[in-house]
DNA sequence: TAGCCTAGAGAACGCTCGTTCTCTCGGGCA
DNA sequence: TGCCCGAGAGAACGAGCGTTCTCTAGGCTA
């Protein structure tokens, strides 16, 4: 494995976990087994590494999601029975990006974009799938289901306890958004 | 006024605007003119002074959002519009709870206790709007507007220019929620 | 075999910041 | 008037951490 690709491994980890900033470049190189002078070759600082940190999770993320969601036959359905079993996982810390966004977004220019780009990425997904069950806007429908699965992801994060009812509850919302989308 | 209620409104307004993290003991020092000894004598450490502007904010927050939804009469539809002018408002930078808790949640369980504290007095609140509403199940849509509420901040805070948007979208989900809802 | 180049380990540096300490000054009381 | 107490200003301290530098060892080439 490239010497990138290990930091972007250990680093996923650490940073989605305990956070960006309670981990230090040591602890990557710790958990990496990359040296620190090859980690600044690779990344030039750590404002870089986390950038990369977030598009290498926008991209995982994105493909479990639609990889899980393009087998199901009602896709809407599906997109809050995978985020139902994601918020079930025993590492599941909420949303790696709004975390990262909380935490470095007054700082860094960067993580913003890099944070705005991946929700446009999910808008638009969710915008297909409007589409194709037949909104009238789906601009508006994928504007919901976006805010749909953004809430769910933060009440679950805030109460684990309660994040299977705030994934439940937020399917049937978006099944009700549907329907009334389609209505129109 | 009071040396404590000086350094939580110039807390408060730091902390919300430039993030907790960002903002040192010596700029709340600074903008509220209270000297250091003083301030440590209120707040015996920083996390004890972001648990105390997170409860006033907590408080302001709720008050704000009652007062300006009890004067309306379709309730439900007044907190997304309360919300939409919040959203508009110039120094608006998200949710300061989502927000602390990405920045000090992985920290301080004083911190993730207070988030969760103020989530349930929100969930609690809407929960009687719910119910006033006539739901079959004012749970349910409590936990879905509650959803709605923080999936909208979330999105706004990402992308502000689409915030008016995000709490328009939230709003009529919110609609078809209730609607739902008391079909049932 | 001798010299050079590279890479890794980790020490070092500089900065930020939470927290504490010290020094000085002023005001109230005997 | 002289003393004591408290309060404020700001220096100081120590820890954490991003980033860079140094030293050493090992392997490759002539």
């Amino acid at each position: 494995m490239e010497h990138a690709e290990r930091v972007l491994v250990a680093a996923g980890e650490l940073f989605y976990r305990r956070g960006v900033r309670a981990v230090g470049m040591d602890d990557v190189r710790a958990a990496s087994g990359v040296s620190l002078k090859r980690l600044y070759q690779c990344f030039p600082s750590k404002e870089a590494l986390v950038v990369a940190y977030l598009e290498r999770r926008d991209e995982r993320w994105m493909s479990s999601l639609i990889s899980s969601v393009e087998e199901r036959p009602v896709k809407v359905a599906a997109v809050f029975e995978w985020l139902e079993r994601w918020f079930g996982e025993d590492d599941f810390r909420g949303c790696g990006f709004v975390n990262a966004y909380g935490e470095l977004g007054s700082t860094s220019e960067a993580v913003q974009e890099v944070v705005r780009r991946h929700k446009q990425r999910l808008r638009d997904y969710l915008r297909g799938l409007a589409a194709e069950a037949g909104a009238a806007d789906p601009d508006l429908l994928a504007e919901q289901l976006l805010v749909l699965v953004d809430g769910a992801t933060v009440t679950a994060m805030v109460n684990p306890l309660g994040a299977a009812t705030a994934a439940r509850a937020a399917g049937r919302a978006a099944a009700a958004a549907v329907t009334a989308a389609c209505r129109e």
